[in-house]
DNA sequence: ATAACGCGGACTATATTAGTCCGCGTTATG
DNA sequence: CATAACGCGGACTAATATAGTCCGCGTTAT
């Protein structure tokens, strides 16, 4: 498996759209619809891009998720570790304290410190990182919104405002859009 | 689970071992006693170096591996790719082409080329594996063995000596170095 | 002949990921 | 005031990956 799981995948698409529709709440179920994906699923992961405040949530039925700060303020970085929760890259598993001439009693000069071989893992895990630190959401959605005809951005407009009214006027969601 | 796991680790460990012998092949089975973990489990990391060209493999008793290169030749991106395989450190699940507005049918823009937000995750892949690659094995070996103080040196020889011999003139292996 | 070696495949246990399901309290609408 | 959609959280399940075991094969020095 992947390092970078499928939530973070689908945590940043979503981020990308709340960013193309400032001040109107989104609801994760709608995004979930939205882009083809489960919604219990997106379910699980907003809440933990709120408690990083990197989005904020709003209650009760015409509810959904802002984005709590400017998007050229919110960088992947800080979007894999609310997704993904810090975890290493590489987990030293302390081998160099069992070598056998020890006898179960390593010495401390064996076991101070950062093993070598863990601190060329630690250096690469902080290359990663920065990389990933020095984007933010502005600099994706710059190639993101490159590519589309001005077209596209209308129908998703047009999509999204017809789900927030279906909201308040129960209007018939019988479109084939659900297999 | 961490990305780069532990056979990763056992096999950096091992090969260090390996340039601190050079001449002498090290059976797998003995590195795997002397640095306290699985046999077994080192018996499946050492084929995968060596038809990387990272090792070298003797059979028979007596037999045992050799680095097949010089340590300051064999970069650790290289062992970490030998070993895992070059998996990727994140796997694009193409969302982007599932957009409802799409109905099924995502138009040629939308899909062509690499999304932005798998660039980013590429890109930060390779500022890691570019970590990787800049370091050998020399220049862990030398983080490593400035630590030690000079006895040491000699009780690892000692250890792996005994050993050696033990498989040609029937030495007692009984001493209580295995629980 | 034996014993230790490398090689390979089949197997198992445990952890993680991806995803589901349900019930709770909140809030706009009718 | 009932309803329906919302966010929140926890329990649950299925599939996959990791770590590790076990066994049998052909090879080689003694
Ligand atoms: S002991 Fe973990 S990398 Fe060396
Ligand atoms: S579609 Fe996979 S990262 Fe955008």
């Amino acid at each position: 498996m992947a390092h970078l799981t499928a939530g973070v995948e689908y945590g940043l698409h979503c981020l990308l759209w709340l960013a193309s529709s400032p001040g109107t709440p989104l609801s994760s179920r709608d995004l979930a619809e939205f882009q083809g994906i489960s919604p219990s699923f997106l379910a699980k992961i907003f809440p933990k891009l709120e408690k990083a405040g990197i989005v904020s949530a709003s209650e009760g039925i015409k509810g959904g998720y802002l984005l709590a700060r400017q998007p050229g303020d919110i960088t992947v970085l800080e979007v894999v570790d609310a997704i993904e929760g810090r975890k290493p890259l590489f987990d030293c598993q302390e081998i160099r304290g069992r070598c056998a001439v020890f006898r179960e009693r390593p010495p401390s000069w064996a076991t101070k410190g950062v093993c070598a071989i863990h601190a060329v893992m630690l250096r690469a895990e902080k290359a990663m990182r920065d990389s990933l630190a020095s984007q933010t959401l502005v600099d994706i959605a710059g190639d993101f919104g490159r590519k589309a005809p001005p077209e596209f951005s209308d129908d998703v407009r047009k999509w999204l405002a017809d789900r927030t009214k279906s909201r308040t006027r129960n209007g018939a969601i019988e479109d084939g859009a659900l297999s």
